[in-house]
DNA sequence: TCGTTTTGTGAAATCGGTTACATTGCCCCG
DNA sequence: CGGGGCAATGTAACCGATTTCACAAAACGA
């Protein structure tokens, strides 16, 4: 480990804009070979060698450029995540799940969203080759997605909440059907008949599913509860316009179960400001349980949704599916918690503490 | 692993994987050389050539590798972004803010956080070698910051939100100094003279600055108007601690002003759970106007800080440097915007609209 | 003592592109 | 009609690492 007299190091290699492998072989006087050997941890090198082959690339402030490596190892130790946007906390948190697994098993993170534009997924997964190790991918949009299979060139992949899909693809998500049904349960067990769903965008995997359970809820409850439908596009301001349009309109539903919980804001907003008291004049539930829920006024009722892990389980699949490992039995949908909170306390009840 | 079926799938996924730019000269009956340029739109290629390069292309679903190409051309199209942390909306904004740009110029982000450690920031700079571009880093924390010039091996840089440093890396973020005498001046206007601040993590530089201001704002105050600073770490946990020591402390202040959004709305929690009606008894600001500040109850006045808008210009400076250009007359910080809301509307003024 | 492994190191092929330079064919002009 | 100029294409040298293989020296066994 000590033999620094051995390094002959002059300043001027400092100037070097980027050092290689070369300029430390040829300081430490030993072959390129030899220094990749040694970087990289291989057992068939001299101690001396070694040391002395560290301390020069420490010296030189050597790293190895990335592009060059994964092209003769055919590894980047990246990971592609590909999402439909990055606006808002669902994504963050999602992100922020994916990222802690990245980081402790030293991998980086390519993130690319398309938008919005599902177009351009195609495009954004074509320009993952070369670059990643796997996908993570989102694509809640319904319909083909077999795009998948044409585009990903045999890279090994995770889809994340998106539909079921003929083609050999491991998929991971939410029980969101489950989780609306479960939603549905309390409200009706609430006494609530009337109950109004905004719903998520039309072409959404998500949305669709949340909105299947809710309609499913309601055909068992029995004929006394009918469907009442809001368009809504998981978009806060959505909810907002849903929200006015339940305070023009003359009759009022029970309940307000928003698709997810920005719309639910949104909706809460505009009743609020419209001067109807939730949950007092109408009971109020949202979908996800992110960070702003618990702190609005009314704290909001929703279906907790464990974001980050959702990301982690991802990707920690992902991983292990590189790896060759059998995943089959991991990939049941996270099934999502009820938090009840004060947006549907029913009046009746106890008035509850602050 | 002698399973014959199997073998014979990955024998053929690996032909699938490996579609080269050699595979298309053949298939095209041309060079590699024409392949390159007639892919990437060279000028010199006939038409007719070029045509049957693209649509041999297209048929093999060919996509050049990442790796190789940036290694030939040492262009990476990929930017790096290294954060202190994925958590909460500010990053989120942030790195919306920078996508946006990122996708209008056709660019790829590598999103690396060090999770608040800062000595696995240099590992995390140094690791983007070879795979960047360019760099946008974010380095909130107080002390040498040259560790940047030594780990970035000449790459363009633009630092967000960091401490002044005499190197001579590009640096853009917001007025935070400003921004917090601006609140000052607002909530002692208000007739507030006991004012305190929770402040945020010791270390951190935006912190430091609002905290300036609002000494600076104190001492110009005059005598009447004592410091009083509640420590804090920018998560919503200490300020509901902060809160929570206020409500057990005899004497209360006129006002109490986060360093930023997420401990205001903690310590407008605890207040609220409290029974201390904020803001008939006790005035609330916070620092950032993240999107929960304007659905809270009692909606949060706030500095704005239009945080997309400070990663877009970030990484706007950041691509224009690359090209050469002079952006010193474009790194003036930006300027936050007081917002007015419920939690510091003064008890003696009109009691506004619901 | 002399083969025969074992071990450490170097030379060179390789990964998949880009691009400088060489080559070819064609047009045009003296 | 012959050669200079030009445009289209091919050849091969890179880019900076990893890895295979060859080879020399050292260790070993008989």
């Amino acid at each position: 480990m000590d033999n620094p007299h051995l390094i002959q190091v002059s300043s001027f290699e400092a100037m070097a804009l980027s050092v290689t492998i070369k300029d430390v072989a040829r300081a430490a006087k030993v072959s390129v070979a030899t220094v990749s050997r040694a970087l990289n941890g291989h057992d068939n090198v001299t101690e001396a060698v070694r040391s002395r082959v560290l301390a020069v690339a420490h010296e030189l402030r050597y790293s190895p450029h990335h592009a060059a490596r994964s092209l003769s190892s055919r590894r980047t130790h990246t990971i592609g995540v590909v999402l439909p946007d990055l606006y808002g906390e669902f994504f963050s948190e999602l992100v922020r799940g994916i990222d802690h697994v990245a980081r402790d098993r030293g991998l980086h993170l390519l993130v690319s969203s398309y938008h919005g534009h599902p177009e351009e997924q195609a495009s954004a997964l074509r320009a993952m080759r070369g670059r990643v190790d796997g996908l993570l991918v989102m694509s809640p949009h319904v319909g083909n997605i077999d795009f998948l299979s044409e585009n990903l060139a045999a890279l090994p992949a995770v889809l994340i909440n998106s539909q079921p899909t003929e083609s050999q693809h491991v998929a991971f998500g939410i029980d969101n059907y489950g989780g609306a049904r479960t939603m549905m349960r309390h409200l009706l067990t609430a006494g609530h008949r009337r109950i109004a769903f905004i719903a998520g965008p039309p072409n959404n995997f998500d949305a669709f599913e949340r909105l299947r359970g809710y309609r499913d809820a309601l055909l068992e409850a029995g004929p006394t509860a009918v469907p009442w439908v809001l368009p809504g596009d998981f978009s806060e301001a959505s909810g907002h316009s849903a929200g006015q349009m339940l305070l023009d309109s003359e009759d009022l539903p029970d309940a307000v179960f928003a698709a997810n919980d920005m719309m639910a804001l949104g909706c809460l907003f505009a009743l609020n400001h419209g001067g109807l008291r939730v949950p007092d004049r109408i009971a109020l539930a949202g979908f996800d349980d992110i960070p702003i829920a618990r702190y609005v006024a009314p704290s909001l009722t929703t279906m907790r949704v464990n974001i980050p892990e959702l990301g982690a389980h991802a990707m920690r699949l992902l991983l292990d599916l590189q790896n060759g490992e059998d995943v089959a039995s991991r990939l049941a949908p996270m099934v999502p918690e009820l938090i009840l909170r004060e947006s549907s306390r029913s009046p009746g009840a106890s008035d509850g503490d602050p």
